[in-house]
DNA sequence: TTGAAAGCGTTACCAT
DNA sequence: ATGGTAACGCTTTCAA
């Protein structure tokens, strides 16, 4: 059924039709009714490619992922992220669109989804330092709003993040506190944005105190239980292990916790880990001593917002960028002690 | 640039250089040569939208979240499928379109993406025995692929699924093995199809050996952290706690150990504790005991699995469903110990 | 308040 | 091998 056959069955011209259908003021009480319950019974929507074809808009909001960052999509907090944005989509009327491409076709497919009119702007994820993205994105002119920030990009852009550099900054202090003096540090890649800042922080607390930088326990790379054994494993097997890790992922923490208990040692006593957490270390004895980073529903939320106010961007063009910073919500690691020896 | 505009540039008709660009036979091999060349040079890509209108697909997957399973997203193995789909829409030249519903809305929803030509097929996820998708799918002649199977629908149609009864089955029986008389289970939602075929699993165990069934150590959940944890504390503070614990999802399992970890137990020693595990589990000394279900990259695999079959019967509608019971790649859970006492 | 008709950018049929 | 043209199903302008 389409737009041509129901106007047809009511006897009434196409464009009444669509404009009852549409919402549009202009088209009498009596008609509208009479066209909406005809429109319910033959179960008739418009045809949404259609549609964009004459309006030019396609309420499709594009997710791109490189390739080559395959890896972060098994990440949970992808699926936090996505849940969040999709949340705001469908309250909004829009959906998600969601490609894979090769790394580089990337500004070719950015260059695509705006020409072939498929998407209403993207969401740009995992943003690097100097990220080309920003640039070629607006200078196409596709609305677009980042999850993270690009240290480096001067032009004003949509972004949303979390503080990684104080959090990091906190919960290095926090270690040190306990009486760590060897802090080792589990970070993503550190081209990625989110990881630089994360080791900044990391840094700056370790310097405050006067404590020397040891690049041997510091460790960047993809963020999975395999790596995260692999690193922990190293440095617990050295001359010098570290008493606490610092670890930026919640994944890579699976495999910190099996190779210290590979290596007869217990998490929290033996070794001091922070780490990405969830609401349930909210529960540990009522204590919700505000130490760390981004919480998984925290990640839900930034992309509810990114989502928001990449559609408010879309529906006001002209509108100036606007960007948030998420003051992570802030839990205490759970396996984190004091420095064995240390009192 | 459309089209009409880079045939017009180059003197060719708009037939002949769709034709070209369409990778049509019947165009000359040196006006095909300086078309492409044109297309490139000034970036002309065809719009979908309109080719869509033209040839009635899309080239899009559809995946619809009910917005009452929305929680699935948040379970890490959401991303390993998403990504295991991806890929394959991405070597096969689909993307993928993701739409969250309400739940009344469901049915309508597609009927609006097979009316409104927005996708040209989609994939059900979470199936529940009986599961209404799929007959509504198969009388609307929508293309789809499920994830899982559901107990009860008798037409054919295409599914990939893992064995979970009998990796439940050999679970139990290893905990059996192990001296274990009091195994608790900790499940999805029963309404769930994978969550009931595991029920079964876990009674022919017990039954097999003559064990009594015993519901109040038989949880069935949302999989999350938080129920992972207060089913575990509630089982473990009452008169007769189980010894081990068979886990439905790696996601719930988090909570479990803390559960077990604030009741003074040591999860692996006091309380064994088997649960969908990763590839980190074979490094464990070397020792691969087949005993367990899916794991992450199993999950990835099934996505690829269910977007290729699904791709399949779009590109040729009349073949008869394919279906695929992939054997879980089995692990033994990393903490599983004897019982307490058992010698 | 309603309707006719001109797009939107392709593809595909039918000629040549 | 190439071109003219009618769809595809909607929105929107212009007229009535």
């Amino acid at each position: 059924m389409n737009l041509k056959e129901l106007s047809e069955k009511l006897g009434i011209s196409q464009t009444t039709v669509s404009r009852a259908l549409g919402g549009y003021p202009e088209v009498s009480e009596t008609t509208r009714q009479s066209i909406e319950a005809a429109a319910q019974r033959y179960g008739y929507f418009p045809n949404r490619r259609a549609a964009g074809l004459a309006t030019g808009r396609s309420n499709m909001i594009g997710h791109i992922l490189p390739k080559s960052t395959q890896h972060e999509m098994v990440n949970p907090i992808f699926g936090d992220f996505v849940a969040g944005a999709v949340e705001t989509y469908s309250s909004r009327g829009f959906e998600m669109f969601l490609s894979q491409v090769s790394d580089q076709d990337e500004g070719a497919t950015y260059r695509r989804l705006l020409q072939t009119a498929v998407v209403d702007g993207v969401i740009v994820q995992g943003p690097r330092a100097n990220d080309p993205r920003i640039q070629t994105l607006t200078e196409m002119g596709l609305p677009f709003a980042v999850h993270g920030r690009s240290s480096g990009v001067n032009v004003p852009y949509n972004w949303v993040d979390v503080n990684n550099k104080s959090s990091f900054l906190r919960a290095t202090e926090f270690l040190l506190d306990l009486g760590h003096r060897r802090i080792a540090l589990i970070n993503g890649f550190e081209d990625m944005d989110f990881a630089m800042r994360r080791r900044n922080g990391y840094i700056a607390g370790l310097q405050n105190r006067g404590i020397e930088i040891d690049p041997s326990i510091m460790k960047s790379q993809e963020m999975t239980e395999i790596y995260g054994y692999h690193q922990t494993r190293d440095m617990l097997t050295s001359d010098n292990p570290p008493t606490a890790i610092l670890v930026s992922s919640l994944i890579s923490a699976i495999g910190v916790r099996r190779a210290i208990e590979e290596a007869g040692l217990t998490m929290g006593k033996d070794v001091s880990v922070i780490t990405h957490d969830d609401e349930l270390s909210y529960l540990r004895n009522g204590e919700t001593v505000p130490i760390f980073t981004a919480t998984r529903s925290s990640v839900r939320d930034a992309g509810k917002h990114v989502a928001n106010i990449l559609i408010d961007q879309i529906e006001n063009p002209n509108s100036l960028p606007q960007t948030q910073l998420l003051e992570a919500q802030l839990v205490v690691g759970r396996s984190t002690g004091p420095a064995p020896g240390s009192k």
